[in-house]
RNA sequence: GGGGCCGUAGCCCAACAGGCAGAGGCACACGGUUUAGGUCCGUGACAGUGAGGGUUCGACUCCCUCCGGCCCCA
């Protein structure tokens, strides 16, 4: 039978290694599953045992071993950390975890104070969800996923500092993420200073009469000395950092819960369940990170992110200038807003929203002389035509009105405004693609840059003036791309030949300096929703009094437990039910909320009766800040101490504005967490709490596992462990199915996890197989057949140390061969720069390189202690746990993990000579060998004389000679 | 629709700053070991870099257009 039977399934991989373990005549000592299994259990034991990854702080609880590390540099290398699930760790989670954690054990060999731990995303809807779904209670599934997950990353050998390990959810965790949210709601933000400052300082300022509140924070229209103390409190309380505010929120009724923007995707439903979400106002805490806009901009040019996630997050933010313009109308003035103003020599007309407030007062009586037909709407009266226009604009929606490619409609008010800037009297009408809730609810309409307003002016005939000149050969409409302006000069002003950005800013000046408009900054970023209607998160430290403004407990009466309940779910409703509100179920706990409390006793006036926020926050707020607590993760006295904080995260000169050496993680994350986690860092670096700026200095995404997945021909997926393939096509029982690849998950019924072929191949290999399949920011299909190529490395490797017949070490004393010395010197270059970079698949292939040169010259073992012990240094990062048993094996009594990683000797890398490639015409001809360090005229000589490149040149006379030291020869003819 | 990333042997991937397209592995073929299969050891074949154009003495590498895949935004 020419039939194979081919299982992609995790037994049938394995299969090479069953049969090995198996066979009867395999050498005993050989390096196989079941040997590497008895090796990583033993060295997990004893590391754990000995506590050798554990990083000595400077000083605190943490400090013990520091002086032996003192001298050395340091590095905080940092993954994302996961939600403890239900399902565990499936084979591409560990994928970022290996890579850091090889390059922490790199660093350390190197010669560096290295923490490297791993914590819990404990809080939150997924941890919930979960748990509603199983019927337990969430702490109780939570800490059960935990513990698996801890065994997981334990059985991949991973050298974590455990005594720094964390679930936001601990109380002794979210003390202080109440505590840094205290910090937040107790400030305000300075834009004179622009940073955060504490509330005490502008209630001082503000009573001492050298400050006014700021615009928009005294409703009451009266000075702030004669306000009432409750008035008061309400006029600081809008200007904190943490503030409530009725407002406009995302109200998801089947998660029974509000979600910040962010959770929300583009067509209006939960990124979490995908369910339809509603917008309500309704009263909600929001955090001020708007006030941090230009900051968490600006400050991107100083962390080494990449492109891409800096580029969603100044996207995300999307802060655009523009200026308010004030356009004289009548006794009125029209005021607009713009992103371009450096255009308003093109603005050939005006529009205002049909509701907009002018409207009325700006129609004359009747149509002016010479009004066209198709402007009035057939109307007598731009009354008529208004009142008209309006009555149909009010029975359309937001999104029918901004549709693209819809004919716009619109009708002359009757009025004209005047160009602030160039005289030019311009006719106002009303349109419905201007909305009343957008900028001022005017615009100057400028089609020449713009489509709408293209559009708009094609149907009513309006005249179009360019003012930024398009490309040669540009044949569309509007052009809104960059440009050199054009008629755009006036006396006094001269933007001709400027680039969009600088004619935004003379143009800007100009109308600051004429006292018709003022520059001003938009931003797409909205402030932080920051409350749930949830269960299972972090409880506000705040109560109400009577009036019903919030009061932030005193740090004695934090953390603030979460109570226990049953009754955890929150109260969700059909998912269409829009006019439902949220119930917390903190709510429903009467003796939690209603509590008589002594905020004060100092004071001596006594208990008084407070109602709980019921609310509770969102699961980014523990992973805003997780990263500071792994630093001093016991201190009781504060959330970090600043001593460690600079030791590990404080700002050096390859990092100006501090943070962790190396975070890792998912691309899914380039907007929501890292974008908190940075506002976070910053309150803090403001109030004096941190001595970094930025919380990660360099972002490395890692690439995403692609599995095989296979659907039928209705196109549903089948379990992929089920497949079978059969002379290449693929069949679920007897259904034949398509292969393709995709991201791992439940909905594609692909899931793999670590543990099945850590069992089949052992710790070591998997680590090898994961990190060697392609750079670690690299996504790429998983083919879990080619695994058996790094157990085969790593049996070489132990046969170069190990005799497989009889178990005894088999190297020997001899001096390492010339030949051999000078690659393994090169391979340690080449390893080191791998490792350096995150390529360790380049360092992998040297390794192996390196071996099978070995294995060649040492079939029967022998091979000299030096190189021996070189090579296993140099695979210890990738393959601990062989890595530490062949170490021991070589007669080293402590852990390799703080042993010096390998130095390359540089007189070693160069040859005495190398092989050159001689061309001719950029064909090569010829390779010649010659001294390292020839230079060109030597080359060139050395090539001349080589007889099959005289045969090729024969004579002819050369135009050019090409000769690159080291690289080649070419001859021009 | 806008922006970004990526296309190199059958497959995963290397190739410093433009300089001989190949480091490593999988799969395959052949030879050795073996009673045999497997294991193990060794040897070998396979691409001209998605397509087209440009710059250059020379392009996987830089530029332009197109095709295909993925991601983000709308």
């Amino acid at each position: 039978m020419s039939t194979t039977e081919h299982a992609p399934t995790v037994a049938d991989d394995a299969a090479p290694a069953l049969a090995a373990d198996n066979a009867a005549d395999i050498p005993p000592y050989r390096y196989t599953a079941a040997l590497a299994d008895t090796i990583e259990t033993s060295w997990q034991d004893r590391w754990e045992r000995e506590g050798t990854f554990n990083a000595p702080n400077p000083t605190g609880e943490l400090s013990e071993g520091f002086d032996r590390v003192a001298i050395r540099s340091h590095a905080y290398i940092l993954d994302m950390f996961p939600y403890p699930s239900g399902a565990g760790l499936h084979v591409g989670h560990p994928l970022g975890y290996i890579g850091t954690d090889v390059y922490s054990r790199y660093l350390r060999m190197r010669g560096e104070n290295v923490l490297h731990t791993m914590g819990f995303d404990a809080f939150g809807l997924p941890a919930e969800q979960y748990a509603v779904q199983t019927g337990q209670h969430p702490a109780t599934t939570t800490y059960a996923n935990i513990e698996v997950f801890t065994q997981q990353l334990r059985r991949l050998g991973m050298g974590y500092d455990q005594r720094r390990t964390l679930a936001t959810a601990d109380p002794g965790f979210y003390r202080w993420t109440q505590w840094i949210f205290l910090q937040i709601f107790n400030a305000w933000y300075d834009t004179a200073l622009n940073r955060a400052r504490p509330i005490d300082e502008l209630i001082a300022e503000l009573s001492s009469g050298v400050r006014e509140p700021a615009e928009g924070t005294n409703t009451f229209q009266r000075p702030w000395l004669e306000l009432s103390g409750i008035e008061q409190r309400q006029v600081i309380d809008n200007h904190r950092l943490a503030y409530r505010a009725e407002s406009l929120v995302n109200w998801c009724p089947g998660l029974g819960t509000v979600l910040a923007n962010e959770e929300v995707t583009a067509d209006g439903r939960s990124e979490r369940g995908n369910l339809p979400v509603f917008r309500k106002p309704l009263p909600q805490w929001n955090l001020r990170i708007t006030a941090y806009a230009d900051r968490l901009i600006d400050d991107l040019e100083y962390i080494d992110w990449p492109e891409k996630v800096r580029t969603m997050q100044r996207n995300w933010i999307g802060r655009s200038t523009g200026a308010h313009i004030a356009f004289p109308c009548g006794p009125d003035s029209i005021s607009v807003f713009t992103t371009r103003p450096d255009t308003i020599f093109g603005a050939t007309y005006m529009v205002l929203a049909p509701e907009h407030p002018l409207v009325q007062a700006l129609a004359p009586t009747s149509w002016p002389d010479g009004t066209r037909q198709s402007w009035t709407g057939s109307h007598a009266s731009p009354g008529l035509a208004v009142a008209a226009y309006r009555a149909y604009a009010t029975g359309k929606s937001e999104q029918d009105r901004q549709a693209e490619g819809k004919a716009k409609t619109g009708v002359f008010t009757g009025a004209f405004a005047t160009n602030p800037v160039t005289g030019a009297q311009l006719p106002v009408f009303i349109a419905d693609y201007v909305l009343m809730g957008y900028g001022t609810g005017a615009i100057m309409a400028v089609p020449g840059q713009d489509e709408r307003d293209w559009e708009f002016a094609e149907r009513f005939d309006l005249p179009i003036v360019r003012t930024v000149a398009p490309p040669d050969g540009f044949d569309g409409k509007a052009f809104t791309g960059e440009g050199p302006a054009i008629n755009s000069a006036i006396d006094g002003l001269d933007l001709d030949g400027l680039a969009v950005s600088d004619a935004k800013a003379a143009i800007i000046g100009w109308l600051e300096a004429n006292g018709v408009g003022t520059g001003s900054k938009t931003y797409r970023l909205r402030d932080w929703l920051f409350s749930r209607q949830r269960y299972w998160g972090e409880p506000f430290p705040i109560v109400y009094d009577e009036t019903g403004l919030p009061i932030a407990l005193p740090d004695s009466m934090l953390p603030l437990e979460l109570p226990d309940t049953d009754d955890f779910s929150p109260k969700s409703y059909p998912a269409d039910a829009v006019d439902s509100d949220p119930e917390p179920p903190l709510g429903r706990l009467g003796d939690w909320v209603n509590v008589e409390l002594d905020l004060d006793p100092a004071s001596g006036a006594g208990a008084r009766s407070y109602r709980r926020e019921t609310s509770t926050m969102p699961n980014w707020a523990g992973s805003c800040w997780y990263e500071l607590r792994y630093l001093d993760p016991a201190n009781a006295e504060t959330f970090v101490d600043p001593v460690i904080e600079r030791y590990w995260m404080g700002p050096t000169a390859e990092r100006p504005l501090g943070g962790v050496e190396l975070y890792v993680g998912g691309v899914e994350h380039a907007v929501l967490h890292l974008l908190y986690a940075r506002f976070w860092h910053k309150v803090l670096f403001d109030l004096g709490h941190l001595s970094s700026s930025e919380p990660f200095h360099r972002l490395v995404n890692q690439g995403m596992l692609q599995l095989p997945a296979y659907a039928n021909q209705d196109h549903f997926y089948v379990e992929a462990s089920e497949v079978v393939e059969r002379d290449g096509h693929f069949f679920h029982g007897d259904d034949e199915v398509s292969q393709e690849f995709g991201k791992i998950g439940k909905s594609l019924k692909n899931v793999v996890t670590p543990d099945d072929y850590i069992t089949r191949f052992g710790t070591d290999t998997f680590r090898l197989f994961e990190m060697f399949s392609g750079p670690l920011e690299q996504s790429r299909p998983w083919d879990a057949k080619a695994i058996v190529g790094p157990y085969r490395l790593l049996q070489r490797i132990w046969r170069t140390v190990v005799d497989e017949e009889s178990g005894a070490v088999h190297v020997s004393d001899d001096d390492v061969p010339e030949e051999l010395n000078r690659l393994l010197h090169k391979t340690i270059a080449a390893v080191r720069e791998g490792m350096e970079t995150l390529r360790f698949n380049t360092s992998i292939a040297r390794i192996t390189e390196l071996n099978n040169a070995i294995t060649q010259a040492y079939p029967r073992g022998g091979v000299p202690r030096a190189l021996a012990e070189a090579l296993v240094l140099m695979i210890a990062p990738l393959a601990p746990h062989a890595g530490e048993e062949l170490w021991s094996r070589l007669g080293h009594e402590t852990s390799l993990a703080w042993v010096a990683f390998p130095v390359a000797d540089d007189d070693l890398l160069v040859d005495a000579t190398i092989e050159v490639p001689v061309q001719v015409n950029g064909k090569v001809r010829a390779v010649i060998d010659v001294a390292s360090d020839s230079d060109a005229d030597a080359l060139e000589a050395a090539a001349r004389a080589d007889s099959r490149v005289a045969a090729a040149l024969d004579g002819r006379e050369t135009r050019r000679v090409v000769a690159v030291p080291g690289r080649l020869v070419n001859f021009v003819v």
